[in-house]
DNA sequence: GTCTATATCAAGATAGAC
DNA sequence: GTCTATCTTGATATAGAC
């Protein structure tokens, strides 16, 4: 059921999949118009054919992103007893899983006026709602995103129990 | 009384403040080798003389961060009954202003045996002393940290009152 | 300790033919 | 809708003269 970025043909989805199998496969530096084209058989001119420029690919990139996060939220939050538990744990999960989508969708600006229309705010509702109000909220979003981040930047001593610092901080937001 | 990476000429040091005046007036795209070089009037292959590439300016520079923060947690820790939410202000003081050297802190795995000795842990002690055991102080760190990136990264949406969301964050990690 | 010259590499994007 | 050719830009780093 997700609804995925609007305006797409066929070619520029194909551009966009090959895209995406790049970046989870090589990271950012990865990701260039040549190897995005090479990979479907043409040369890096013809993609602008297809799409304007390098941040519509982006864009459409993050796009995917948020839909499938929202499912995943979603999926948590309806499941279980414990929301704000659930929602952290796929949290974690999901970025783990796309660690490069993940970063692209989080280290810059959002350019939301070139998303698909709805996806951040579809992904933001289940924790919006299981904290209840925004302010906790964005709290919340800031703590899991400070863990999954410094976790996939290495930037944790090596011995660190992660694990436990995650539950520790999901029973702090329980409690307050 | 901050200790300073050690063995540094006077000339080494010289181009390490170039680099952190580039890398605060311009970002992370201003600190080219051959920027810095010119800033102190010499040309780029010169550095290679006194640092042995980019990665030493670097480290450098990130040492230098440690330093600072410590100083500055130090104070904040000593100063007041409300320690969590002194050292939680002080960390986004810190980090709104020097953001481009807090991005080059934090966004990579750190280059552990290139930083001056000890610096890293200096300027965690506060928060760990602060919050009483390991996995808690590095939940309420990604706490801090991810308030502090999203802040810098543009990816909290047009209105929000992060003043709220901080508080609210600090509450929570005072009450569990 | 500085210089010039250079190696090496790669990027995003456009012009214009077919 | 694809191509070739090209523009423009920039980076880190080394060799070797002075």
């Amino acid at each position: 059921m997700a609804s995925s970025a609007p305006e797409l043909s066929a070619r520029a989805q194909e551009i966009v999949t090959a895209a995406r199998e790049l970046l989870e496969a090589e990271g950012p530096d990865g990701l260039s118009m040549r190897r995005v084209a090479a990979r479907i058989g043409i040369r890096a001119p013809s993609i602008y054919k297809h799409l304007p420029d390098k941040q519509a690919l982006e864009a459409a990139l993050v796009s995917a992103g948020f839909d499938e996060c929202a499912e995943v939220f979603e999926a948590a939050a309806a499941g279980a007893g414990d929301r704000l538990g659930a929602l952290a744990r796929a949290y974690r999960a999901y970025a783990l899983r796309h660690p490069h989508l993940y970063r692209l969708m989080t280290e810059r600006p959002l350019a939301r006026e070139r998303l698909a229309p709805g996806v951040e705010e579809r992904a933001a509702a289940p924790i919006v709602a299981a904290v209840g109000d925004p302010d906790g909220a964005r709290a919340m979003w800031a703590f899991a995103h400070g863990m999954t981040i410094l976790e996939l930047n290495g930037r944790f001593p090596p011995g660190a129990d992660l694990d436990a610092a995650w539950e520790q901080g999901i029973a702090a937001f329980r409690g307050g």
